[in-house]
DNA sequence: CATAAAACTGCATAATCATGCATCAAAAGT
DNA sequence: ACTTTTGATGCATGATTATGCAGTTTTATG
């Protein structure tokens, strides 16, 4: 059985039992423990489960731990770093959820001054902590599944808006199918929130480079900065570099 | 079972009975009373209960909370439910924020078919939970303080909105200065709320009655239900009688 | 203030984890 | 075809963690 097998039934364990035992799984699967323990590892540190002594839980229905969570983020710690340097006094920001984006959040800096947009429920409450920055939210129907607002009169809104930066997370980019989702409607809004922005930042664990859903959202030559955990001059990311303005 | 799933299991024993016994838990969980101190200090100290000895508590409900505010909190939970018998079945509903509404939004039904309206961050996340609502969010300027939106673009699209009830809580009410407001942006956006409904119901603690604040929200004859945590015809209440449609 | 329940302390033990290293197989060069 | 490289895996070892137990101290309460 493969790594990426394994770690595939791991997952689909979770979301069945909402945990899973080292010992068990080892037992399953006819590998070691230390293998599983490794599985589990690479699982968490990329924020797909809750690792824990003696095992792994399911991150939705464990979640809220802060202390534990500071290491299994590392990669998406890493991108949102990387991204403060956009930063600059007083720009206006769309800013879309995912959980790449909510280490984002966690980590802005508090004396700048900026206004931020947004259509992500979860999003809008982490910009609560800050005191420093605008919200800007734009209504419409809540997709239960994503936590934010969609359909019409949310991509009517985004049409009157102008920002300065977009900054989106994605699940799938790819030199010929572009930036996309599987989501329809999600797919809507970022057109239109990356339609509204001057410079489009899309921020993904290196992972997700190479995949493709089934709607396109844009072409890549459309993205500004794409920030991802690795190095510019690594060789994955590399070619990329032609198509894109800036790799960070 | 891991200690991850057994502190959760506190926690929600907690939320449910609002108190647990260590004896009890180390029974019913099987492991020693030990653990289960280790356990409540640990919750303890990340401040999520309220040790105690013998035990623990909820903190929400009794931490530093004065004798008033856990007798507040019983006669939210009574307001609460007696709003309840107002919902029908597809129903489209305005809701405001606060405490007293987020104690309703609690123990909503999860068979009937409703479409909550809302502006409030808070409101939103908590109708999240259920999987029986439409929810529609109208955007705008978020205002720190309430995590509600405001402003123009709010109070427009208000304007486009016909809904079947409005409920809102308040700050005060009273005969002569009716339902009134020390926020001048909340005002305006729950007269906009009212405006936009056929029907208006005021949720509010008793000692809310007869108070005034600075900005007048709308004439207590505009309001159809006013429910408090007293019995109708408590003759505290009585004396609304003549103006308000109907008290409950 | 007497008493029993509960909490704390230190310690023992077993389970679990981290690390370095050896092995093997697949992939990549040459 | 042969070597090199890379990555995955298992194993040995020492560290860490979770838990229970015994003895002592603290707390609640009549």
């Amino acid at each position: 059985m493969l790594k990426k097998e394994r770690q595939e039934y791991i997952i689909k364990q979770i979301n069945l039992h909402n945990k899973v035992l080292s010992t068990d799984l080892s037992e399953r699967l006819g590998v070691s423990e230390d293998t599983i323990r490794r599985d589990l590892k690479a699982l968490s540190k990329s924020g797909k489960i809750l690792k824990v002594h003696g095992g792994a839980l399911s991150k939705t229905l464990y979640s809220d731990t802060r202390e534990d969570e500071i290491y299994a983020y590392t990669e998406k710690v890493r991108i949102a770093n990387k991204t403060l340097n956009l930063l600059q006094n007083g720009m206006y920001i769309l800013i879309g959820g995912g959980t790449t984006i909510r280490e984002f959040l966690k980590i802005l800096p508090k004396d700048l001054h900026l206004t931020f947009i947004t259509v992500s429920l979860t999003a809008a409450t982490e910009l609560l902590n800050y005191t420093n920055y605008e919200i800007i939210f734009l209504g419409g129907k809540i997709s239960r599944s994503t936590r934010f607002c969609a359909g019409g009169e949310t991509i009517r809104q985004l049409a009157d808006v102008r920002a300065d930066l977009c900054i989106l997370g994605t699940n799938a980019i790819d030199l010929d199918g572009g930036l996309s989702d599987s989501d329809y409607e999600a797919v809507q809004v970022k057109k239109a929130m990356i339609n509204a922005s001057s410079k489009v930042a899309i921020l993904t664990i290196s992972e997700k480079l190479g995949s493709r859903e089934r709607f396109r959202i844009k072409n890549t030559a459309e993205i500004d900065y794409l920030i991802t955990e690795l190095h510019p001059n690594d060789p994955l990311m590399t070619e990329y570099a032609l198509n894109i303005k800036r790799i960070i």
